[in-house]
DNA sequence: TCGCAAGGACGAGCCCGAAG
DNA sequence: CTTCGGGCTCGTCCTTGCGA
């Protein structure tokens, strides 16, 4: 079976993918006390902490590991203990190493839920890595990580499925997008092009070509998007309200206001913004 | 001078909704 | 269902500006 092109909702946002104030953050906030480690099976594993920004590891042998009814480590009890230690992350970025995949996998901001398990498969000659990054979250550096498992999960079909990778191929036309995604696309677009510190704490930055390439949209096109958002801000366009409507409607926006500009123009007239102006 | 980024003009191909 | 026009995406070509 092939895997999933796109992940559900609450698998991205258990990777910190989504930015949902509502139910994300509280959801690893709220750390449900009822569940019974007692019930779990136990086992000893040596932790290894990959700090990303100090760029230092450090070995925590002996952890005593708790493995839930779905043969995943508890990822909460081995960070509760290494806190008690004394070794600071709160609010850090937490993932972990999966060999398998030589990949770090996200879970989540400290503190983590119990839910959040790691794989047996992850732990390797006795050993789990686990790799913090303590800073700002930002809504580009999630969208970072989903472009790389975007790539991922792309490659992986590719490998797969490679009729169906090649279809999609010859059915390059898209879909009008949405507004939300325009922003989010040409954010990433320019983070890839201004340069940012990759999980490995170096710095990654590209042309503006290849940072299209990056993004799965041409220049051109993210060229056009920055032209409309630029356009769209200096005429007041309100891009919180209208997230999930189709860009068009920020063409149009920006279409009426400059045709209103360059009437006015004509007539000396002074325009202070249309309907949408309520940023 | 050269390379790169930005941005404008234009056209081809496609999508989609409205009208017949 | 078909046709048609408007809008969107994307490519090409060109000019301009800027820094090395």
């Amino acid at each position: 079976m092939p895997p999933r092109k796109n992940r559900p909702k609450d698998e991205q946002q258990e990777l910190g993918l989504v930015q949902d104030t509502n139910s994300k953050y509280g959801q690893y906030n709220q750390i449900d006390n009822n569940y019974e480690l007692q019930k779990y099976q136990t086992t000893n594993i040596d932790i290894v902490i990959f700090h990303q920004y100090k760029e230092s590891k450090t070995l925590f042998q002996h952890q005593k590991a708790y493995i839930n009814q779905n043969n995943e480590i508890v990822l909460s009890e081995i960070l509760k203990n290494i806190k008690a230690s004394g070794f600071e992350f709160t609010n850090a970025m937490i993932s972990y190493f999966d060999p398998i995949s030589d990949l770090y996998r996200y879970c989540g901001r400290d503190p983590l839920d119990h839910t959040v398990g790691v794989p047996i498969s992850c732990i390797n000659s006795n050993q789990l890595e686990i790799k913090l990054r303590c800073g700002q979250r930002n809504i580009v550096d999630m969208l970072i990580q989903e472009q790389k498992n975007k790539e991922e999960n792309d490659e992986t079909e590719a490998r797969l499925n490679p009729t169906s990778a090649n279809a999609n191929q010859k059915n390059n036309r898209v879909k009008e997008r949405k507004i939300g995604e325009v922003v989010e696309k040409v954010a990433l677009w320019r983070r890839f092009y201004t340069g940012f510190y990759d999980e490995n704490g170096k710095f990654i930055n590209m042309p503006l070509d290849n940072a299209a390439l990056k993004v799965g949209i041409s220049k051109k096109t993210l060229d056009d998007y920055l032209l409309q958002i630029r356009c769209g801000k200096k005429y007041g366009f309100n891009f919180n309200k209208n997230l999930s409507e189709r860009i068009g409607k920020l063409r149009s926006f920006v279409k009426s206001h400059k045709n209103k500009e360059s009437n006015n123009q004509g007539y000396g007239g002074n325009d202070s913004g249309g309907e949408d102006n309520d940023a």
